[in-house]
DNA sequence: TCTTTGACGTACA
DNA sequence: GTGTACGCCAAAG
């Protein structure tokens, strides 16, 4: 696995979804900033494309918009498991969106 | 090929 | 704080 068989944008995507910290959360802007993909939406697209996939192993309910609201928790199955996760790591969720969000927030340049 | 849509973000009134 | 407008780029029809 020293190399990866494409390097699309979703791959990157994937990726840094990944390496998201238990207990905490991130933004589409902040992983698009970093992967330089130049639009947020490029992060939700792959996101939601992995989620169609059932593609588990990406905590995609760890990935938030700007203002930490989950936006996407339409995109689960249920719908309501992603709030139900993110509580499940310790996230305090209020009315749809993250309580501590500036304290949960993470960002993949802390992997530097 | 063109048009529309989309888990967003920023700017402005 | 709210509503409108624009940019961003890829996928689907």
């Amino acid at each position: 696995m020293a190399k990866m068989k494409k390097d699309s944008y979703y791959d990157l995507v994937y990726y840094v979804t990944r390496q998201i910290p238990i207990g905490r959360v991130s933004t589409y802007g902040a992983i698009a900033d970093y992967l330089t993909l130049g639009s947020a939406r490029m992060v939700g697209w792959a996101l939601t494309q992995s989620n169609q996939l059932g593609s588990e192993d990406i905590p995609a309910h760890r990935v938030v918009n700007r203002k930490g609201e989950l936006s996407g928790r339409v995109h689960f199955k249920p719908p309501s498991k992603m709030q139900t996760s993110l509580e499940s790591e310790g996230i305090v969720i209020k009315d749809d969106k993250v309580q501590d969000f500036k304290t949960c927030f993470w960002h993949p340049q802390e992997l530097d």
